[in-house]
DNA sequence: CCTCGATATGACAACCTTGTCATATTTAGT
DNA sequence: ACTAAATATGACAAGGTTGTCATATCGAGG
């Protein structure tokens, strides 16, 4: 974590750092991102950085939790759940919520698929811990398959793993492309193949 | 393209330096890869490195020239299809296929992977012109849309999507894990999905 | 044997990177 | 105003990177 000195810091000169931060690891992988970068960007002498961080690392993950808590910050109210939505709702709720995100900080996201694009030890066990709404959505559909909605023969993890790489794919596109309307019809045809199958009743076999 | 010397070049020689490549470009991204390292594993001068390529570019297209070559050879008799099959018949050949190539040729998995990942201008025009396959799926989803197996409304460009990404999931996983069939059994529960949906009967309204 | 073109070589320049550290400056307390 | 602690600074070492180039070696034909 970062040193005393660095939260003695006034305010905006932090956020002066915390800015270049994200500048430099929304655009480059955590390895390829540079130190010299950011201390030009956030005008700050070689020697300072290493007052306030120990290393890359180090300031990589005073960024993550900066993010982290804008991110609680943000969604604080929407976490209940109608009771009458299944597992589907709730995940297309969850994608307009990550849509919202994107919207309103974009280098987040950025810095969060130069992440998964990234293979370095540090890294991988950053994402590690990471999991636990996978957990969320595989109980909500065993949820959905006591009350009848899904069938009794789908692998809970196995959809699971399905929304969540459609997810992601989706999420990309409306990064690059940026058009709300077309990504969320996009997704709706998926829903509706993952729902209801894309082969015709009598092939149901 | 490499230069005539170093077509000239003995073929163990010319072996030699691809081998060397293949293992500096399936550890790092193109980017990250170092010309370094490829010399000193190759057994060359640094000078004579660049009497045969002109730069780290050139060399990598050389490499994936290589690797183009000897996929083809290897598929070359894997061609036909029955004419009852369903497109999903075919994305499962398909898939044996690309299993059985990360079984002989793990290294050039990873290269493609790591291509995946990178965001370089330089590889992003790459694999720009890699998007043929997809064509070819898509046509199978209108051939069986025809045929009366695949629902009308099926986009078949999304269904393509979902297919591939599905794909290229199932091959990290099994390149990470080595089990065929658990793979095979993950996947086959994924198509069913996919064909006949998630939901109980009443819910396809 | 000798010569000339092809090939091999590693030293080098120029440019990056990270982390350290002696020194300078600012700030706070007396 | 003076002192002492906190903070800021940029030169530096040590290591990496790519691409160039003068020089050395090799090989084949005359």
């Amino acid at each position: 974590m970062p040193t005393n000195t660095f939260y003695n810091l006034e305010e905006s000169k932090r956020k002066q750092i915390f800015d270049a931060c994200v500048d430099e690891f929304s655009l480059h992988t955590f390895s390829e991102a540079s130190i010299n970068q950011i201390i030009k960007a956030a005008n700050i002498s070689r020697g300072s950085f290493y007052q306030y961080f120990a290393d890359k690392e180090d300031c990589y993950m005073y960024l993550l939790s900066e993010m982290v808590k804008e991110k609680m910050e943000m969604f604080k109210d929407v976490v209940g759940s109608n009771e009458n939505d299944t597992v589907f709702d709730e995940y297309e709720a969850m994608f307009d919520k990550a849509i919202r995100w994107i919207e309103v900080k974009p280098k987040y996201y950025q810095i969060g698929s130069k992440m998964d694009m990234d293979n370095s030890e540090f890294i991988r066990k950053l994402l590690k811990g990471n999991l636990a709404s996978l957990d969320y959505f595989a109980s909500l559909i065993r949820r959905d398959q006591q009350r009848g909605i899904i069938r009794k023969e789908i692998d809970p993890v196995i959809l699971t793993e399905m929304l969540f790489s459609i997810n992601q794919k989706a999420l990309m596109n409306f990064f690059y492309n940026r058009d709300f309307e077309g990504m969320k019809k996009h997704l709706h045809h998926i829903l509706e193949i993952i729902r209801k199958g894309s082969t015709t009743e009598e092939n149901h076999v």
